[in-house]
Formats: C-alpha cells, sequence, structure tokens
DNA sequence: CTAAGTGCAAATGATTTGCAGGTAT
DNA sequence: ATACCTGCAAATCATTTGCACTTAG
C-alpha cells in the first residue's frame, strides 16, 4: 500500500490547517473515519460511527463536513444508483470502480485502458474531459465460487 | 440512424401488448416522448412535456411508467450525479455518456477501448463484468468556443 | 472577543405510495 | 366485470438549511 491511512490523515488535517478553518473535534473525527475506511462509507455509516464518540454529534454536521472535506479536495464522492453518496477518503480523486453485485464488495482497479480510452473521447466528439464515474457491476471471485 | 424513433416506438408498444399490461393513453404517449427523445428526458421534462395533452397527467403516473418501461427493457436510466436520473428510450442498454458540464448536453460516444477496458478488469480482478456505468464530463466544443 | 461550527428541527427535492374512483380488455 | 391504472395528496429518504447557542483561535 503506498500510502497508509496515517498518512492521509496527516494530509487531512494539515490541509484544514492551511485553509484557515478550525479544526473541531467533530471535523477532525470525520476526516479519521474517512482516511481510515477502506469500504467507501455512506453519510450514514460514519455518523453512526462517529455516535460512539461523540454522541450528540447530527448528521448535518456530518454531511456538511463531507462537503467541506471534498471541497479541500481530500475525499471523493461515488454517486452508486439508487442507494445514496458513499465517500473515499484513500483515494481523494475520480478512479473506477468494480462493484459486486450480490455481496456489495466494491474494488479500485488499475486500469491502463482509461487514458486510451480518454483520448479516443475526445478524439471523437471534441470534448475537453475534466473528470469521470467509472463504474462496472458484476460478481466478484468469492460469489462466483458460491454458486 | 440505425433505428428510428417510429421503429423504438414500435417495438415498445409492442412489447407491452405481449406483456398482458394495459396500453392506457398516458403510457403509450410516454412510450413516445422516450421513443423520439434524444436529450436524455428527465421525469419531469417528461411530466411537463405530456400535460399539453393530457392536463391531468400526475407524476406519479410518469414515474410509474418509467418503472414498468425499464422493467420491460425499453428505457435505460441514466443517474447522474447531483440531479435526479434522466431516461433513454433510443438505446435502452447500457452505453457511455459524455456530459457537458456547461450546457448539459449528453452524446453517446462510441468506444472501440470498452471491450479492451473490460477485458483488463476481468484479467486484473477476476469479476465477471454484468453491466457498466461509464460518465465522462467535460466541456462540449461549443462551450469551449464560447469562454 | 468573534467568526466559524454545532445541534436541532424544519425545509427540500426527487421519487414513492395509499387510496378512491376510472378504464382497457 | 374486474384487474389494472390514474390522479391526488401524503409519505419517504437522503440531504440541506435556518437559527440560536457554542467554541476554536
Amino acid at each position: 500500500m503506498s500510502t497508509t491511512a496515517r498518512q492521509r490523515y496527516a494530509a487531512m488535517a494539515e490541509k484544514l490547517r492551511k485553509s484557515g478553518l478550525k479544526s473541531t473535534p467533530q471535523r477532525l473525527a470525520i476526516m479519521r473515519v474517512l482516511s481510515e475506511s477502506k469500504r467507501h462509507p455512506s453519510a450514514d455509516d460514519i455518523w453512526r460511527h462517529l455516535r460512539r464518540r461523540f454522541p450528540g454529534i447530527s448528521q448535518a454536521t456530518v454531511y456538511r463536513n463531507i462537503m467541506l472535506i471534498k471541497s479541500l479536495g481530500e475525499a471523493y464522492e461515488i454517486a452508486l444508483a439508487g442507494a445514496g453518496c458513499r465517500y473515499d477518503g484513500r483515494k481523494p480523486y475520480p478512479h473506477p470502480h468494480v462493484v459486486c453485485l450480490e455481496c456489495g464488495e466494491i474494488i479500485d482497479p488499475e486500469l491502463e485502458s482509461l487514458r486510451d480510452m480518454t483520448r479516443e473521447i475526445t478524439a471523437a466528439s471534441g470534448f475537453e474531459i475534466r473528470t469521470f464515474r467509472l463504474d462496472f457491476f458484476g460478481r466478484c471471485p468469492a460469489c462466483r465460487k458460491k454458486n
């Protein structure tokens, strides 16, 4: 693993400090969850998790801070169809996902062909590509064995 | 153009008839809009459009019928982040989109590299890929000229 | 001190559902 | 005749916002 959770958290907290905004306990705790979670948690997941330590924390605070952290460029929003959004604080930039339709597992593949595809689109459409969303859905190796 | 709006509408209406469900005027009108619109309309767009001919039509009817048409395999839901869903009745199967961040235009590119990418994912992850969502966002040629 | 942040509850906006009356087959 | 449908309004669900009260710097 090239970047550790600790490093991600430090980078987030540092960016926050530099921004001049306040480092509240709730805000830092949300950053910690985002930096550590490999599960692409939803706002609700984060809220539930933090209620242990901050019994009175409100969902509004979680949403507001996720929004802030996104705007600092330190979290990436994954909008999977149907359900609400999920967030990735470990790779805070657009990247492809592969989602298992049976167990819900999400993996982040490295795709050599992504560069080619972007080029192909630019050539064919004349668009200047800024970002993307690229999700594949199927059955993971474990679920393929089960059935 | 390989398939005309007329052909798409006929295919939809035919599938509906075969399903044993009723061919109500509202339902057929929604199919007509979906088969003709190149704009990937939202449920609200369709509702607004149909209010001319059906002054009392409700949004619920539009939503219920879009859901039905989707389940017949005759429309494809495009879940763009932020805004609500939009629908494609002309290509009722998964396909990539390129969306202009400024004017909202959506085009459907043909991507040679999609096959390669699917292969690459299968090889790298062991997933059996069933479907995908693939959206690129940027600025269209017209908007690039403006600024 | 005081701008920024928080909790709470009410507001949103897209979509859905319950129900009573209509309509296609 | 009778399922299936429709319109209406109320209900969801995730997310956002207004407001009065804290708190970090």
